[in-house]
DNA sequence: TGTACATCAGTGAACGCGCGTTCACTGATGTAC
DNA sequence: TGTACATCAGTGAACGCGCGTTCACTGATGTAC
């Protein structure tokens, strides 16, 4: 849908005919995500989706397996696009306070522009569908232990043992999905409570940080 | 199933016709449990439900209105046996480490006596049915609110300002869901998971209680 | 206690419907010469 | 450049199936007298 057979071609030179089955697994893709609003994975239906897009039922099958297949993608889709603005925010170094603030405006960002993408992760992350929930779980796997060697060759983190350093990283991830998923349920018209989200999401961090620098004192 | 009608009308005496009605909706809340170990409750199917307990389709209409109404009823037993397990540890009271190992070990064995009941929060928590989603975000509303007037009457948290003690209590029954979800993903016969999984979460609960002694420091 | 009537949990048949999957096909795109 | 053949993304019809819901029913339980 948001793919061009221009764009395409620019990037790698593709035939006419690979750009075009690009084209329509990509929207195949895109109206997953967006029938996904208000279900999930495991109830959406093979036709319903194609319905959507205008092909053939059995069109399906020339890109995805079954529907799990396609959650598969989805999460690899999701996590791509958080992987690109993690990356981004990452160049600006900057001290503790700031970090924080950071952290938690990069997540409300994140939210903000990729909602169907984090409700797709939220809802599937324990969800009815194996191979989606492996996939999640390997993703965010894969997050924890990028956090864990950040946080590790941080001076606040000297002295500590390596099974330290990945139980806060740890810790830091799920608080994050947690904060990522409050800003999910708030209201999208209303500033006001992404606001609050944000404010109480700061003072949780904080106090973590807390913990984590007084973590060698006793 | 469990139900017999000698317990039942040992309650309250219920007649027949009354205590078999009870009978066969606890046999479909038990039949919906089952069921939902391996999916989702936005695709369990009505049929698939009172065939698994021996009962006609429409039979099913004599209990609840449809499947998530159904759903809101296993939101309410669930946490009903959680509250039972919250009670029994809150008359413990002990000093601070103690409560941090209670507190995992009671989880545990939620976990461990409840699994189904907590397989179906946790998939459902943010799951594709918006009845049973609300019902889930109010339950745990409630804990909160709860564990929050609980902290706030500890001597740690003198000078703290509600909102604090409030965003501590978030911050408790996120991190507990979250260690739940662990013990859950745990592979249940091997005990050494779960060992290693509670010595991170007594860890992370340890690393928050320092930062919540230290928090009017600065 | 016995009788006549009311209630209502559970039945069983019927309904129309949309589902996932298969298959031989078509016709535009790609390739070899 | 032009021609002949190969590829293959997407088609459209067909299939058997299980779904949720309705409805008039049955027969055990409950109630009034």
């Amino acid at each position: 849908m948001s793919h061009t057979l221009g764009a395409d071609q620019a990037h790698k030179p593709l035939g006419a005919r690979q750009a075009q089955k690009l084209r329509t697994r990509q929207a195949l893709l895109d109206a997953g995500l967006r029938l996904l609003e208000h279900q999930s994975l495991s109830s959406l239906g093979l036709r319903e989706l194609t319905r959507e897009i205008g092909v053939a039922p059995a069109g399906f099958y020339r890109h995805f397996r079954d529907m799990s297949d396609l959650g598969v993608a989805l999460v690899e889709e999701s996590f791509g696009s958080l992987r690109e603005m993690v990356r981004a925010i990452r160049g600006e170094r900057a001290k503790s306070e700031e970090v924080i603030d950071g952290t938690v405006e990069m997540i409300a960002r994140y939210v903000r522009e990729q909602r169907p993408h984090f409700r797709f992760i939220a809802r599937e992350r324990y969800g009815g569908v194996r191979q989606v929930r492996e996939a999640i779980a390997g993703e965010l796997g894969l997050f924890a232990e990028e956090l864990a060697s950040d946080l590790g060759a941080q001076p606040e983190s000297a002295g500590w043992s390596p099974q330290d350093v990945r139980m806060l990283a740890d810790l830091y991830v799920d608080h994050m999905v947690m904060i990522a998923t409050a800003f999910l349920d708030a209201s999208p018209e209303h500033p006001e409570s992404e606001r609050e989200i944000a404010n109480i999401a700061r003072r949780q961090m904080r106090l973590i940080r807390l913990g984590r620098l007084h973590w060698l004192d006793g």
